[in-house]
This record gives structure tokens, C-alpha cells and sequence, in this order.
DNA sequence: GAGCGC
DNA sequence: GCTCT
């Protein structure tokens, strides 16, 4: 069946939402993107002020509403979030683009992935993940798989999920699948919890048990922003903290972040360092501070830089 | 701060 | 990007 989202008044990218790399297993076929959602196949359009679905079940409609943020007040957000020339430039050049809400699990093993990698090759693990261990389901002639539950990757074997090339990676998916498939971790809970109360579970209590191994600050921040609606998360990879050091560094004017800001340009941070700066950016843009993370990141990834340059690191 | 695994 | 030493 087709279905039609009623868009007007609310400003959405498709491309941007989908191409900016917070979501993976989408595919561009003419002007339909195909993937799943919920488990379903959908192929979605989007065009002025209506958002075509193709798919199976009238309940898509909702789903797909609820997967692409359409329920945040981009205007709001965004007005909220415009403290500086930068963020406002960014945010007119990569107007529409929303943050989305995936499943929690999926985004999980997404970014425990992305750990020391970067698009294409996430896009290739991934993409083996969910031809071994998804379901397979068909839109008219397009072949699409379900990314696998918590489930079956915890059942899968070792050289099975070996063939998969995750590298060191695979010890975390194995272990956040079993700890995730057992109820140990129920992160539909953790999404209900706050934002701060959430990160400390997903990251554990510093010097105690860790709770999910490859889980940091970042990846944490990641899931947080991507899956369960904690817009006020600040994921920050190695472009966030160039252009932090680069462009917000007034921020940490006071003379005792002076090592702090040298190690934001060049390499390893530690989870205090991370945690000043992210939150520092949190004081500075407000609850949204997620969505101007997500612009930024956009912005510097693009600026004067090929696509090629802006695929790199993550 | 090196090493991880591809 | 995270873990471990």
C-alpha cells in the first residue's frame, strides 16, 4: 500500500536525515529510499509537503513519523540552539535534516561498529550482520534484511560472526548481544531513564565493572542521541572536537584547560576531558544541544572538504 | 599511550 | 574509540 504523511509546516530533509550517518541500511532506488523500519520493509519519498509510504501496514504511518524525529519542532530546536553565526550557518545549510529514532539495539551494535572505522566500511559490516543473522523480507523486487535481534547474535557462533570482519569489534557484539538478549540490559528501560542516569548505565561507573563492553562516552552519546531521543546528548568524535577546539575554544578560556583544548586537536581524551567539554556544549546550546552537535558535525564534515574527505574518520 | 583487527 | 597495562 502507499500512504501519505502530511508534512506542511514541518521542514524535512529526507537526504539529509538519511545521508548524514546517523543511519545505516538505507538505499537510494530513483527518488524512494528503501530499508526497515520495525522490522518492515518501507520504500519512502518525500516530496514539499507530503511524505509517501510504501509498505505493508497502515500502522507505518506512525512508525515511520516516530523513526524520522517528525515529531520534534525542528523550527523550535533550532531557534532554540542559534547562538552563534556558525551554528546558524549550519543550520540553513542542512535545513531539515532530523534526528532520527532507531531501534535501540540496532544503533548499539551500530556504533560499537563504528568504533575506529568510517562509513563505508560500518555500511559493509553492518551489511553482513543483517544477511547472516537478519530476515530476509521483500518490497516489490527489493531484497532488504532486518537487522539482527540481541537474539540471534547472541547465539551465533564464534566463526560465524568472525565471517563478518567486525575485527576487535566482535568480542563487544558478542558480549552487548548476550548481556542485551539475557535481560541483563533492558534498553528500552535505560531510554526511560534521564539523560545523565542513562549514560552511566550504558558507560558503567568509572573504575567499577564496565556494563557494556566498547561502550564510552562516545558510543554512549551516540545511542543516546540516535535511538532514544536524549537530544541534549553530544557525541564527539574527532570533528566535534576539532571544531570545538577550533571554534569554541572560549569556551574553555580558564587557564586550567589548557592541556585540555591541545588534546582535543591531536588525540586521546579522557572520559573527565570528554565529559567537560561535552557538557560545557550542553550549558552553551541548551536541551538541543544534539540537534546543533548534529549540524556542526555536518557543516565542518562538508566544509571545503570532497564527500571522499568527509567519509575518512569518524 | 600502544594496540586492537580488518 | 575503547581497553588494558
Amino acid at each position: 500500500m502507499e500512504l501519505s504523511l502530511d508534512v506542511s509546516e514541518k521542514p524535512f530533509s529526507l537526504e539529509h536525515t538519511l545521508r548524514c550517518g546517523q543511519v545505516f541500511g538505507w538505499r537510494q532506488r530513483g527518488e524512494w529510499w528503501v530499508g526497515v523500519v520495525n522490522n518492515q520493509p518501507v520504500a519512502v519519498l518525500a516530496n514539499g509537503n507530503v511524505v509517501k509510504v510504501r509498505c505493508e501496514h497502515a500502522s507505518m504511518s506512525d512508525e515511520v513519523f516516530n523513526y524520522f524525529g517528525l515529531g520534534d519542532n525542528l523550527e523550535s530546536i533550532l531557534t532554540s540552539v542559534a547562538k552563534d553565526p556558525l551554528i546558524v550557518e549550519a543550520a540553513r545549510q542542512w535545513y531539515g535534516l532530523r534526528i532520527c529514532r532507531q531501534n535501540p539495539w540496532e544503533c548499539l551494535a551500530t556504533y560499537l561498529c563504528s568504533i575506529d572505522s568510517n562509513i563505508s566500511k560500518i555500511e559493509l559490516c553492518l551489511s553482513r550482520l543483517r544477511q547472516r543473522f537478519g530476515r530476509r523480507l521483500l518490497l516489490g523486487d527489493e531484497e532488504l534484511f532486518t537487522f539482527p535481534t540481541a537474539d540471534a547474535l547472541s547465539k551465533a557462533s564464534e566463526a560465524d560472526l568472525t565471517a563478518c570482519a567486525l575485527g576487535f569489534r566482535t568480542r563487544y557484539i558478542m558480549q552487548a548481544s548476550r548481556r542485551v538478549a539475557s535481560g541483563e540490559i533492558i534498553l528500552e528501560e535505560v531510554s526511560k531513564l534521564s539523560y545523565s542516569e542513562a549514560i552511566q548505565v550504558l558507560i558503567g561507573d568509572e573504575k567499577g565493572t564496565k556494563n557494556l563492553l566498547g561502550v564510552g562516552p562516545k558510543v554512549a552519546d551516540c545511542v543516546l542521541l540516535f535511538s532514544m531521543g536524549k537530544l541534549e546528548a553530544v557525541p564527539l568524535d574527532v570533528w566535534m572536537r576539532r571544531l570545538v577546539a577550533r571554534s569554541y575554544r572560549h569556551l574553555f578560556e580558564a587557564e586550567q584547560y589548557g592541556r585540555l583544548l591541545r588534546r582535543l586537536e591531536e588525540g586521546t581524551i579522557t572520559l573527565r576531558g570528554y565529559r567537560i567539554v561535552s557538557e560545557a556544549m550542553r550549558r552553551y546550546f541548551g536541551p538541543y544541544a544534539g540537534y546543533a552537535q548534529e549540524y556542526l558535525f555536518q557543516h565542518i564534515r562538508y566544509l571545503k572538504g570532497s564527500v571522499a574527505d568527509a567519509r575518512k574518520n569518524t
